[in-house]
DNA sequence: TTTACTATAATTAGCTC
DNA sequence: GGAGCTAATTATAGTAA
């Protein structure tokens, strides 16, 4: 037989690329469970393909969001930065809402006619109207909304979470939902 | 010999958990490229661990962020949702970001005291107080505090992108850097 | 510690039903 | 379409240098 003997490429035929996909799908998310286990680290893997109606998520979308924010707030550092945050991730994490807060602050006194709140409202009307012009083939334009959409999503969250701390909390309430 | 017969679970001694970890990474990345590869599906993966300085990302950071924005536009929808969500994403992330614009109005409405940047402020400088008080080894706060980090960062850029947008943009530009 | 080796386990491509 | 098979290939645990 003609068999073996794997090229690297893509599979052509529908029905072949299918079957691989799901064969090797098990064989990936297995892996990802036997590094977890025997070595005790953080990994997270995500499949997400048109063979699923969702995407195929390791260890849990708990885990998962772990492992997401610790990308997120180490991707874009400079070498240096990157072990410090490694070595005392608190700290960082730290350093980086000082950061945040001092460049709102200062936002505010340089300008002081911006309504932070009020841009954002008319930034997602823009968005909105902007989506009939042509944008809805661009990948660049869907990736930037739903990273908006998430961003309201969090934002929102946070607030109630502060609403609810204002309102009656404690420290260590705080602590625990914060 | 005594060999082979691996019993799924941690491994104790450091030196040989380390080099299985290294092995298994090679395989987990090599997994990964193939599948992506053979069957052309958006697949991703995060290795975090103490022995890298930095998390393994697969196929890259670009990609990565793709799939994470996709995981996070799909995560916490009801089944019927996410299939819709599948068949007509853009569709999808309209109706999120009028969802979300509807929330911001009604809270303007309902209690216009409420400065929503004011807000995230204070609620930045509780965060930063209550940490000494014991939270640095809390998962969850730091956890949150990150989300907190990577949610102000991307406010500020969005942002920065809509002060462009509304200091000289045109619907093309916007459609472009929105 | 890393590298090389290799015996074995584990995965999987192509087949059949 | 899926389930199961088998052989070919690949991955890797443990050892040795």
């Amino acid at each position: 037989m003609t068999r073996w003997k794997v090229k690297l490429a893509f599979i052509i035929n529908n029905s072949s690329r299918k079957t691989t996909y799901k064969k090797r799908k098990r064989g990936l998310l297995k892996n990802a469970h036997e590094i977890f286990t025997l070595c005790g680290i953080n990994a997270g893997a995500i499949i997400y393909s048109p063979y699923d109606p969702t995407p195929a998520v390791w260890p849990s979308v708990e885990g998962m969001n772990q492992v997401i924010t610790t990308f997120r707030t180490t991707r874009n550092l400079p070498e240096i930065d990157r072990h410090n945050n490694m070595v005392n991730q608190q700290e960082f994490v730290q350093q980086r809402i000082t950061k945040a807060d001092q460049l709102l602050l200062k936002k505010k006194k340089d300008n002081s006619e911006v309504n932070l709140t009020e841009d954002m409202y008319r930034f997602l009307q823009i968005g909105q109207l902007t989506i009939p012009a042509g944008g809805h083939n661009n990948p660049a334009l869907t990736r930037d909304l739903n990273d908006l959409g998430y961003l309201v999503d969090q934002y929102i969250n946070s607030l109630n979470r502060m609403i609810q701390i204002l309102e009656g909390g404690s420290d260590v309430e705080i602590g625990e939902s914060l």
